[in-house]
DNA sequence: CCAACCTTCTCACAGTGTTGGTAAGGTTGT
DNA sequence: ACAACCTTACCAACACTGTGAGAAGGTTGG
């Protein structure tokens, strides 16, 4: 019966191209309805949605991608959960780091000679030569 | 006076690369304070960052790029907001839609011949060919 | 002072994201 | 039935990510 918008229609009322209507399904972002023969159906939610995506991306300079990501950001409990655990402790500037915490001279020379040590060895894997 | 790790030592001691460790800079994700002549210093606070970072990256199959975007959405409070704002309507389904935002038929029928209309005119910039 | 290390910049290259085109075949409305 | 449109599945092109290498020149510690 063909309730809705076919991906073309969709197309012209929305400025996205076929192809890109599509790959945002794809992405999990807009996702129409089908018909019966597998035919996308835009309602319009989807229309809408559509819509209100794309001033998502230019009034912000968002990339698909990147609304995605926070899409899995928010599904993704324990995700978000480590990503803003690392992200608080960035606030953390030196100056107001435990001075307990900083290497001691003597530390900081054992690890010059590690680095010095591993520079011509065969344990390069994480050095770059130069 | 070089208090802190170069960017050398700090590369043996976290596993990134120099080169990454630039790149992590780049990013914004981990910046390391720099000597009077311009070497970087890397302390404790940054060498416990570049390894949690790995941690990160690796238990959740993060990209760095991503956690660059997190770290964007974290301080660009209205890009925040617009994003939430967008991915909250996700839920609703088209069947929880007002049936009076549906298109009627006639409105869809306008719509098809503008698509027709578009198809093989001037206008064609939103439309894909096939 | 000098070796060893650092800086920035540039080139490179594989992998992937974004976007378009095309091909082979199925669906729809009239 | 048939024209017009849709589907999926590829190939292509360009940009960007992630990584390495190198050049030209400045910094550091002994």
């Amino acid at each position: 019966m063909m309730s809705g918008l076919t991906i073309q229609e969709a197309s012209v009322v929305t400025g996205w191209s076929a192809r890109m209507l599509r790959y945002i399904e794809e992405s999990g972002l807009v996702v129409p309805a089908r018909s019966g023969g597998g035919y996308r159906l835009f309602g319009p939610a989807e229309l809408q949605r559509l819509r209100t995506l794309r001033e998502l991306l230019e009034s912000h300079g968002v990339e698909l991608a990147e609304v995605g990501f926070a899409l899995r950001l928010r599904s993704d409990r324990s995700l978000r959960a480590a990503i803003d655990a690392w992200l608080s402790a960035e606030a953390v500037r030196p100056d107001e780091v435990d001075p307990a915490e900083w290497l001691t001279f003597e530390q900081e020379k054992h690890v010059r000679l590690l680095a010095a040590a591993a520079a011509p060895g065969p344990f390069r894997d994480t050095k770059e030569m130069q």
